[in-house]
DNA sequence: CATTCTTGGTTAAACGTTTAACTACATTTA
DNA sequence: TAAATGTAGTTAAACGTTTAACCAAGAATG
């Protein structure tokens, strides 16, 4: 009593009708078919409740109608915009998409495009992991059109990139900081084996050159994008006695650490120090005070990288393509 | 120049062996053969990079190694845990997940279900989106296994489910608020068409009876789970002039909404008002002041249902099972 | 009226695996 | 020594589609 599904023959048979009607029917290549054979097929296929086996399908015509997108961590409040946008936009054109965690472990990363590799998916986007002391990555070898997203990375085999000017939207956030009058601006950094973390750093820096102000390294601490990174590296700024009026932070989860230990020590966010993030998570509204921030178009990052694929995949041969979307600065109470 | 992959046939000409003995090699099934063919087959394999095609493999064992994983919106900070759980569950056992996002629209849901069944999913993970009036859902008549998560539904469809404990978890939060001396407790629920805002609701009534406080509905106000309606329904409750002494509140969403109002009209947390959440969505620890509430174990949720479904299709037959994870207080500061 | 077009299909191969059934030979066992 | 078992494979069908190539008969064209 294996459970066997309806398939195409199912239908020929009941129709009087060879299999190939029916295919050329369910996909509408019928021009050549007649009205009366149209209808009866596709009454029955509606009466037997026939649902078309995609692998089948797949195996002749190499396309999965799949797309693989690998992220490092779909719980960091960061990266489920970017999902949900890329699902959007694969709904619309009739793609699906399976998801993939990588911890930003290279060699999670590398087994993943293998695995999306067998499942023979037809493009793959990209948040991809590699530090700079990059060991061969998979990505490298692989023979699947490859999006990345969010983090530059040089290599041959990517067709497109979306992404943001991390460096001009930051330099740009501390001219906003500098503008408002505030002259010693902290800086707590994301790791800078990230080319994120890197850029924002070199804007910062250049906002700093441009307006004349000295660069102090001592007011700059280098760790991680969490939160817990800015609670103690405000802690670490605090006791070292530095003097500043302004905290701009890799990220909006440093930036609520921060706050959280300046609120600890009796320090007034923004009266006595201003703070900066950088994403807008949604988080960064809620917080009080609500977090002035730089808004990451993430919606959009997901939803261009799909659709860029797409475009790519039905032949419209763009050649290589980086789009650069539009930070926007979200100014709230914390500056 | 079509791109053509390299195949078992490739490795068999190669090797000089057959296709069969090539799938045998390569799947581990090769009690009987020679260690030397054996050796040659993999080598060859390795040297031309070869990848299996999963379609074709799929088509003949109809087992696909992939699940879908329908939940309402990826964005709603409910559920990224509950797809990491279920993405590491799945990445364990060899299989992948399709992401699927409703917007809690039945008819999107249905759509869905179609799809991963063309798709030839081996299960689905479903956070069920139908309301009390449930047109017929596509849950009905799927014909691949299902298990619920978070929201209970009853079919004969589904196979399993991981729920939590609505009910009891409120009355235990409930109970806790009492113990701490509050008497008059509003209540600022979701929408009572889901399972679980009526099961909130009904562990707050119960909790009031047992201590004999009597049940106020001036108190309770019903909206939807999010923390717009937080703000709106504490301010509501204030411009009634109630007098309370805590808000106990249908989801985290709702209490930093809350929160914020009541910071807005200058009424302090907790020393004025207590509030209290349920969820423990990552939020929670880092609003001001931290926000005590039930924590869901959501990454469990995920891994167990996950879990659930593997057993089942590996043929564990365990039949119908159900599986009631608990729930948590919180303590932290806004209590 | 012979030819070409059009209409309405059919046939059969192909996609890349897996797997049940078979073979041929060598070795054990009764 | 005949039968059974073990070893090392091979053959071929099957999974459910799609699609290029073919076909037959009537309609239109020159």
């Amino acid at each position: 009593m294996k459970k066997r599904h309806t398939t195409i023959k199912d239908i020929a048979k009941a129709a009087g009708v060879s299999t190939a009607t029916v295919s050329m029917i369910l996909n509408k290549k019928d021009k050549n078919i007649s009205q009366p054979t149209r209808e009866r097929v596709l009454r029955i296929a509606k009466d037997i409740n026939y649902i078309p086996n995609s692998m089948a399908r797949s195996l002749v015509t190499s396309q999965t109608k799949t797309l693989g997108l690998i992220l490092p961590d779909i719980v960091n409040p960061f990266f489920p915009e970017i999902a949900r946008g890329a699902e959007d936009r694969a709904r619309e054109a009739g793609y699906s998409i399976i998801i993939c965690n990588t911890d930003d472990n290279v060699d999670q990363e590398n087994k993943y495009i293998q695995m999306l590799t067998e499942k023979m998916v037809d493009g793959i986007i990209l948040t991809h992991s590699a530090n700079r002391n990059d060991e061969m990555s998979g990505l490298e070898n692989s023979r699947i059109p490859i999006i990345l997203i969010d983090r530059d990375y040089d290599s041959p085999n990517v067709l497109g990139k979306v992404l943001v000017d991390n460096s001009r939207a930051s330099r740009d956030g501390v001219n906003y900081l500098i503008g408002k009058g505030y002259r010693r601006i902290a800086y707590i950094a994301g790791p800078l084996n990230t080319g994120t973390a890197r850029d924002r750093l070199e804007g910062y820096r250049m906002a700093l050159a441009e307006k004349g102000i000295d660069y102090d390294e001592r007011l700059v601490r280098v760790g991680e994008y969490r939160s817990k990174w800015g609670y103690e590296a405000a802690a670490s700024l605090l006791d070292d006695g530095m003097d500043f009026e302004a905290i701009f932070c890799g990220n909006d989860a440093i930036a609520i650490g921060a706050m959280k230990r300046l609120r600890e020590r009796g320090i007034a966010v923004p009266d006595d120090i201003a703070i900066m993030g950088f994403d807008d998570i949604y988080i960064a509204s809620m917080v009080d005070p609500e977090l002035t921030t730089i808004k990451q178009p993430n919606y959009s990052m997901g939803y261009e990288a799909v659709n860029m694929m797409i475009d790519s995949i039905q032949g419209n041969k763009i050649g290589k393509r980086n789009l650069i979307l539009d930070t926007e600065l979200v100014v709230r109470k914390s500056s």
